[in-house]
DNA sequence: TGTCATTGAATGACGCGTCATATAGATTTT
DNA sequence: AAAATCTATATGACGCGTCATTCAATGACA
């Protein structure tokens, strides 16, 4: 054991998380530092504003994200008193909640993904 | 804006996220079902036993991890505390901190890095 | 050699993510 | 249609990582 195949898959590996740690730390940073908002916030942000036009959101969200049920659920607390974007309630099933971006919310959303692609570029390959 | 490069820049964000997630997580979940530890716990029992020859350690730890200097501090409390390893007073420096792994540390990483290695081979590439 | 800056490590407050659970609304079963 | 089950979201306890700070030991320089 410890082969040369091992030792190939732990380099790999290490790369992959130093690239990972690299990327989203400098996204985390900068967003915050920038426009106060933290790297998951700005993914939900994201999120909402890339299908403004469809059905009820935070079961979407979830799907869509590697975050938890609950932990999306705690973003958009703080997205919400923020006061970036409102949970409304879904006619045809009251238990879901539509998102909706506040004008405030567009507008950061806006600058900010200026800042998060150009940090991508940057960072990736 | 929302130029097709963009796009393409944060879908490829998005499955490096996904991937660094699937695997980050299967190893966690696995080692911590198995050997209870997580897996920052199992990266620096790596760390140390790769190359359980050389230095003051600690320092070391903190240039070969993406974590931070106090992250691997406590790693090593939870480490110590499980018996796995030991901290030793370094003698041309004081400040220093040897860590060694203990029999128990040592028979441990052995049986957890088989798994760990499985489960990169699994989920890399 | 006495000051001043630097370095290795530990610690406490804090934020966030996870898990398990709770709750209310939907759906299915009989 | 009542009971049982399932589904969408919220919440609280908890663990861990980060930041800022602290402390001791080292080194530099006058």
């Amino acid at each position: 054991m410890a082969s040369t195949t091992d030792r190939l898959l732990v380099e790999q590996w290490r790369s992959i998380q130093d690239a990972y740690f690299r990327t989203s730390c400098a996204l985390d940073r900068a967003l915050d530092a920038k426009f106060d908002i933290g790297l998951n916030e700005f993914e939900i942000l994201d999120l909402v504003a890339e299908n403004s036009k469809s059905s009820c959101r935070m079961k979407e969200l979830g799907e869509r994200t590697p975050m938890s049920q609950s932990a999306v659920s705690k973003v958009v607390d703080r997205l919400e008193k923020a006061g970036l974007l409102t949970r409304q309630s879904c006619a045809d099933d009251r238990r879901s909640l539509y998102l909706e971006l506040t004008a405030a919310g567009r507008k950061l959303h806006q600058a900010a993904a200026v800042e998060h692609r150009a940090l991508l570029k940057e960072n990736l390959a």
